[in-house]
DNA sequence: CAAAATATGACAGATTCATGACAAATATTA
DNA sequence: TAATATTTGTCATGAATCTGTCATATTTTG
């Protein structure tokens, strides 16, 4: 699962070479010389993040932005914008059209990376390929494996998903609706209950590795990841 | 029980925009275009908070604030007024009418946030996210955990959002009917000696950690929780 | 001591969850 | 392409837990 960037930028060159980093960053990149062209890649694929550049031919990019966060299906995606210098003015305009971060060219790579893993991290912290590994339990997003204690333990595509979004959000406790949002999208339609069961089929694959409590359900809240036991002392 | 948060703006980008944050920030956002049909809305939910333009069409929003004020039903809650810029006579008026705050468009998130917080913590404290500790008892919002002196400390839904209220508020004696009102909910008919049983419960749970004397009765009034002793040298 | 207020234990009805089964949708393989 | 395996969402059922109320102690106050 490795996020998809758009860049929206009209100088070629400079897109080749945001490209090139975004690709050399491990994302995947969508590119676009228009708002109004990028308007009709997101038709097939909503990208997980816009870089935007804030002059455009055409549809300008302050106003494509706008239009991206007034539309209900667009506008939970983060927008980085690329400004020509690090005006203040530019920025609090930015950010009130809906921008979650900006970034001034010319840029450097590596602030732009950095920038990048803040956002994705701000919004979808699962997206990150960081592996992580909590209690003897360990899941890599780059290699898509999880092992318990060293022994692989198979898992379907959403009950990976479902695991990778609770190790990286431990402790914490989500309600259904939540989980439905982060693990299986917005944009899907599905009854609160079916969580329920994709629980049941995690918990049931991780006691290969007698790692299931660590799926703990909050009655009246919904479910939480962690490492800390709930029992109480005797 | 997230808080309700109600916008009034006649802008429909910049309406919308706030609503993103709100929801973002883990709230609900209830929407409106006009006084008028704010007004409307009031009928079926109070919202916690009500993020109010300075401008809009039909009543204006000062005038709007006034009016809230002054009705009993509407008057506690808190007003956050929107202002075109940070015109030092705007923000007197807005106080002058009862605004509890004010942001200045155009606003960053993340100052919206903050003033969001600051006065849902001063109206409404177990609204807020942050975890309490007192006296060695401390509970977490985020992870609906609770614990004595480290030790875990299982708690039914109804006995968790009490001692979430208590500890919110603590030290200050809260009538059977109070209590009703802000942890039931007010559109619940139950029946006052009710409370007295979910006390016992709560109590009961502390045993664990031996915290159950934080909570206090008095007699004819209430509960009350207190670090403070009630016990008299003899 | 009597009256009033609160504590407690029990209980039945409601909620909320876990679980197994199943059919539709998807992906994989032959 | 057809056949086969996986995966997914939903539902029905039963188990577990929670809730509100009542009847009955117990405590406090005047």
């Amino acid at each position: 699962m490795t996020a998809n960037i758009l860049v929206v930028e009209d100088e070629p060159a400079i897109q080749e070479l945001l490209a090139l980093n975004i690709k050399q960053a491990g994302y995947n990149a969508l590119r676009s010389l228009s708002a109004e062209h990028a308007q009709q890649l997101l038709r097939e694929t909503l990208p997980d993040l816009i870089l935007l550049d804030w002059m455009l031919p055409g549809m300008s990019g302050i106003e494509y932005a706008r239009r991206l966060k007034s539309d209900n299906l667009t506008k939970a995606i983060p927008i980085i914008m690329l400004t020509a210098r690090g005006d203040e003015y530019d920025k609090v305009r930015g950010l009130e059209v809906g921008a979650d971060d900006y970034v001034t060219k010319p840029f450097s790579p590596r602030e732009l990376n950095a920038r990048i893993k803040a956002v994705l991290r701000r919004r979808a912290p699962q997206m990150t390929d960081d592996p992580i590994e909590i209690a003897g339990l360990s899941l890599d997003p780059t290699t898509h494996r999880v092992t318990g204690n060293n022994v692989n333990i198979p898992l379907g595509p959403t009950e990976f998903r479902l695991l990778h979004f609770f190790m990286s959000n431990a402790e914490r406790v989500h309600s259904r609706t939540q989980l439905l949002d982060k693990v299986w999208g917005d944009r899907v339609f599905v009854e609160d209950r079916t969580v329920d069961v994709h629980i049941r089929r995690l918990r049931n694959a991780l006691m290969a590795s007698n790692h299931q409590d660590l799926i703990q359900t909050v009655r009246g809240s919904g479910y939480r990841f962690s490492a800390q036991s709930t029992e109480q002392a005797s």
